[in-house]
Parts: C-alpha cells; sequence; structure tokens
DNA sequence: GAATGTGAAGGTTTTCACAGCA
DNA sequence: TGCTGTGAAAACCTTCACATTC
C-alpha cells in the first residue's frame, strides 16, 4: 500500500467531487468514467487509475454509485470534517475570503482573523473579531488552528509565516507573491492569480490561430 | 523550432521573472541558475532546461543578466504589454481582484465590469462605471477587450462564457467553481481556491509525521 | 574555475488495451 | 454487453553529466 500520490491526482479528487455533487444533485444513481471524463473533460482511463489508487469504488458493467463514491473521495480529502481555519490579512482580497462560500461548503471554517492595521482591530468581519497579529501565536494555539491562509503584502508574508510554523500550525495556502520558507513538515501551497493570467497571455502571444499551419 | 512549451514550464516563468524584479531591485548584474534555483525551490538544470527552449541568454562562467533576461522572460510571456481585460461579477471576489495590484504590474489593465445587479450597474469602481451584463457582447467589441475575468456564480457562468466567446474573446480566466465549455480556440484557465485547500486537507489527513516510519 | 546549454538517462504520469466481472 | 481495474506501453517531464564557452 500507499503509493505516492501525484498532485495532480489530488487536484482532480476535488474535480471529481465537485462533478459528483452535481451528479447527485441530479439524482443519478451511477455514474461511469465516461460521463465523468466528458464532464470535467479528461479522460475515463485517467478517472478510473486515479481512483484505482484508493480502492475499487466501481461495478463492471454499471460504473461508480454516485453518492457512495462522492462520500470517499471526501473522505480521502479530508473535507468530511470541519477545519479550523485563519486568515492573516485583512485586505482586498483577505477580505473577499472570508465571505467566499466555496470554503464554508468544503468544511473550510475561517474562525479567526488577523490584521496589524490599528482601525482593523476589533472590528467584526461576517462575525468574527479582527484580532491584532501581535498576539497571534498564543491566538492560534488557543484556537486549535490547522490551517492559515497568508493575505498580506509581500514584504511581511515570511515573517508572519514563521510566526505562524512556531504555533504549530502545519498549513498554510498563500496568497502573497513571494515564495515562502516552512520546514519540511509543513505543507505549503502558493495562489497565485497573475500565474494565470500570465499563461493566457503567453497563448495569446505565443499561440494564435495562425501558426498552427507550420510544422518543424 | 516551435517545440510545445509544457504548462509548468510556462508556470515557471513566472517564478523567473518575479525572482527576476527581486533581484534586479537588489542591483544583481547577473544571477546563476543556481541562484535563481535556491531562491525558488527548483533546480539548476530545470531552469537551464526551461530558459534554453526559448534561447541562450546567458554566459558560461557568468550566469544570466538580470535585467535583461527580466526583459526577455516579459516578452516571452507577454507581459511586456497592456493587455484590455474585463471583468464579469462584481461580487466578493469580483470586487476584491479590481483593486488586485498585481494584475496592474503586470499588465493586466481591468478597464470594463459587468454585473447583472441593478443596484450596481452604473455604480464607480475604482473609476470604472459597471455596465449592464446586457450590453456584454457589444461593448467587449466595442472596447478591444482581449481577455475576459468570469467572477460570477457557477449557475451562470455557462451562458455568460457563450456570450464572451461569441464576441470574440480568445482568452478567458475562471473563478466560478464549475468546468466551461469553450470552443479549441479559445484559451480557458480556471482559478479554483478551494482546490489548494484540499489538497492541503488531503496531506494533512494522509500524510502526517508518523506515518513516515512505515514503508511497502 | 565557473556556469551555461544540451543530449541522454531516469523517473513520473498518462494512455492503451484487455482480462475479468456484473 | 458494458464498464471497471490494471499491467504494459507510450508520452511526457526532470535530472544527470559533461562538453563548451567565457
Amino acid at each position: 500500500m500507499k503509493k505516492k500520490i501525484s498532485d495532480s491526482s489530488i487536484h482532480r479528487l476535488s474535480l471529481y467531487f465537485r462533478a459528483l455533487s452535481l451528479f447527485e444533485m441530479e439524482n443519478y444513481e451511477t455514474v461511469s468514467s465516461k460521463e465523468l471524463a466528458k464532464h470535467e473533460k479528461l479522460t475515463p482511463a485517467q478517472i478510473r487509475k486515479d481512483l484505482s489508487s484508493f480502492g475499487s469504488f466501481g461495478t463492471r458493467g454499471l460504473g461508480y454509485p454516485v453518492h457512495e463514491l462522492k462520500n470517499k473521495i471526501a473522505s480521502i480529502l479530508g473535507i468530511d470534517r470541519s477545519w479550523r481555519v485563519a486568515l492573516v490579512g485583512i485586505g482586498n482580497i483577505g477580505s473577499a475570503l472570508v465571505s467566499y462560500k466555496e470554503f464554508m461548503k468544503h468544511g473550510f471554517q475561517i474562525i479567526k482573523l488577523f490584521d496589524n492595521d490599528q482601525r482593523k482591530i476589533g472590528s467584526n468581519h461576517k462575525g468574527i473579531i479582527v484580532s491584532d497579529i501581535k498576539n497571534i501565536q498564543q491566538e492560534l494555539k488557543e484556537s486549535n488552528i490547522q490551517i492559515v491562509i497568508i493575505s498580506v503584502p509581500a514584504t511581511v508574508a515570511q515573517n508572519i509565516v514563521d510566526d505562524v510554523v512556531e504555533a504549530g500550525v502545519k498549513a498554510i495556502l498563500n496568497f502573497a507573491p513571494i515564495n515562502l520558507r516552512v520546514p519540511d513538515d509543513v505543507i505549503l501551497r502558493n495562489e497565485n492569480m497573475s500565474m494565470e493570467l500570465e499563461y493566457l497571455s503567453f497563448n495569446l502571444v505565443n499561440y494564435s490561430q495562425e501558426d498552427d499551419i507550420e510544422e518543424v
């Protein structure tokens, strides 16, 4: 057991979960890898391979039981429970994330907010009082926070992450456009929104229709 | 020429650009693949490979000229120019993106906003008057929009994308948690913020320290 | 001496194709 | 018959290692 699961495979599990939620709402009992593949623009073989690394969930000749598979994936992804999340930096992006319903839907409960701006400290965002970042270590521990979202300017992000790590948090989602250093036992992911726009511009510049005629 | 550049390679170019901007600010003249690699937690070989698919930018024994390479990458990524961007859906996420400075820094100018909410239409966000989504096709064409950002609820996203495509836009960045259909000549990228949180929870659940002892 | 540029090797991920089961 | 589960093959991506250049 316990082969390494690839990053892309984990990401695809999120897609499967989302697709299955939709199929469930439309009262599908079962769904085939082919249908799922079509829905998410993937190949049936890939879906079967992905799922097979966690077990045999389907029935030959029939497909996968929608409700059951959805629950199974939720459990694999760890979104069948509630996660205690804190968010640091109540700027543009930060405020938007506090109200972002998709997070709650998947069990990510933002229950603590931090900022260093005196005007924001003590204010109420969606029922949460903003704490002073000075007390972050203590408060993260007290509230048993499991995941921290960083949405502060790049210049201060590393210092904050150091505090967060020292407070014992093992999972961090970083929106600051900078590469942060964390110890090996801490999982860090970056959300870099410019990156996808740059991907678009790269493709607009390099692969516009006309080019396709040429070869080699 | 014209080998296919991989998605991850394009994404890494964005990282190189960011790192080079920093090195430039610190007045580095040249930088080696080793230094860049350390900065972005990659391998030197990978950086050299990535860059070599676009040309020979370095000097053996010396490294890469920071300023020049930065400009070169900007040109490859197409961020050495200004892009005309429209944003649809002035909700939580939408409003945050309008004020997101990283976009402007990389040449992505949000110059049109659309919404279907009568209370928002006509209002002013960062100097832009929100247009009625009814007129989206005409206004996208009139303003020569090249990239559209979708930040509307999942239920209405496909309809809007259909309009956007019909207006001739070839690049779309989608924040709605749904898989959108577009023709082959339109580039669509998805920004799925829950996905990264789910990646974190997967790892918290499946790979906590203790497990590492076991094998096979 | 130092660091690039790059074929070749090695590793990982995806796809194929089919045996096996409902 | 229809669709899963899975080894094997193919495709893709990363790392190695070294000849080459400054």
